[in-house]
DNA sequence: CGCTATTTTAAACACCTGTTTGAATTGGCT
DNA sequence: AGCCAATTCAAACAGGTGTTTAAAATAGCG
């Protein structure tokens, strides 16, 4: 194994767990068992392995959800909102394949960077990868049509907040919920328990 | 103005624009334009003040949230959830007048509260303010009574996350929403978005 | 006033941060 | 083998962190 792919899979693992800027490099390069200063030599800073972290789970997990979000455009019968959430899951899931956890961990990653370091991941993202957000619009208003551009903004991104905020504390919440109700819960149980969710959120009847 | 209260005003700003972990009491105290030792004179140590500007939120917040979802619980007529959500507003918007900005600050900062420092803020709001939340449990219960304990649980977990997401980031969003759209948003415009898009979502059908 | 207790202050503390340096080591190639 | 480039390494860098200290200033009160 590669000291790069050392230090990526130490990174995610402590970014997902305790934040981009509550992690140093030092935590990073001890769990990864290499040099404090390989990171600066095969990264060039801290900012460019945040990066490099999530570009490799979005490398794997952006095409197969565009192509999933388009195909549903692409059909001749209206989806419904579940069918456009629903799109989500396998891309997600494979990522389990792709990395051991690799779907919560990443979604853990992504509500991180939209709260750490003043969200200039959010920029990152939506400047790297614009194709799945207008994919995704374009699936909701061919199943919403009556929705203006401005309430499908709002309310793809109260949809990104429900996701984003619920797995970057899943951990937390999956332990609670196993006390509570004794009942044995993993991360595809909360995906399945949250589109129904989502998709009546989005599909609110629309109050003007 | 007392020193005291001088550091919990900029504490707060500071806190919910760049987070807990992302703040330093150097910035806090020169904002506040005390000394740096003064935090740790007032209250021993940061954390603690983390603790007092959630507390003073809260304490101002929660009597008023407890009374109107328990008012909801002891009507004899069924609320439905937008009723149930809508309690909400009144004591959230109180903010603003307990404090300039205060609705926007208070929902930011419990969204750092959640995401920054492992969830201590979680454990203590949960611990301290328990009402809050079981109130709501109860009010929800009435509002749609065919769903389990464990249903309401994840879709309250869920409406947390939308709000606490949104406020937290609820500044870029509204800069994008105005250049995008030219529309004039606030924070209320943000509230009275979000309400119809939870209250749909917890009251989702079940699918079992 | 004088005395005491509270508060403010500058300075230092020990530790952690991301990054850089220059030497040592390794790997691949002729 | 020798050579050159790529990589690893220990050490140090400059700067930031929360916290503590002990002296100075301020206030409150008899």
């Amino acid at each position: 194994m590669s000291t790069k792919s050392k230090i990526l899979d130490a990174a995610e693992l402590l970014f997902a767990d305790k934040g981009f800027n509550g992690t140093s490099l030092r935590e990073i390069t001890s769990l990864a068992e290499v040099n404090l200063a390989a990171v600066n030599y095969h990264f060039g800073s801290k900012k460019e392995l945040i990066k490099a972290v999530m570009s490799r789970y979005m490398n794997e997990l952006s095409p197969r959800l565009e192509s999933a979000l388009s195909a549903l455009c692409h059909e001749n019968v209206q989806p419904n909102l579940i069918d456009v959430f629903s799109a989500f899951i396998d891309p997600l899931l494979h990522l389990n394949d792709f990395k051991e956890n690799g779907t919560s961990v990443f979604l853990q990653l992504l509500g991180r960077g939209y709260t750490d370091s003043q969200g200039f991941l959010r920029w990152f993202l939506t400047t790297q990868y614009p194709n799945v957000f207008s994919n995704f619009t374009q699936a909701v208003h061919k199943a919403y049509p009556e929705l203006t551009a401005e309430e499908i903004f709002w309310r793809l991104h109260f949809t990104m907040g429900t996701i984003v905020f619920t797995m970057s504390s899943s951990d937390a919440l999956i332990d609670i919920a196993q006390n509570d109700f004794d009942r044995q819960v993993d991360i595809a149980g909360v995906i399945r328990q949250v589109i129904p969710y989502v998709a009546a959120g989005v599909g609110a009847p629309i109050i003007r």
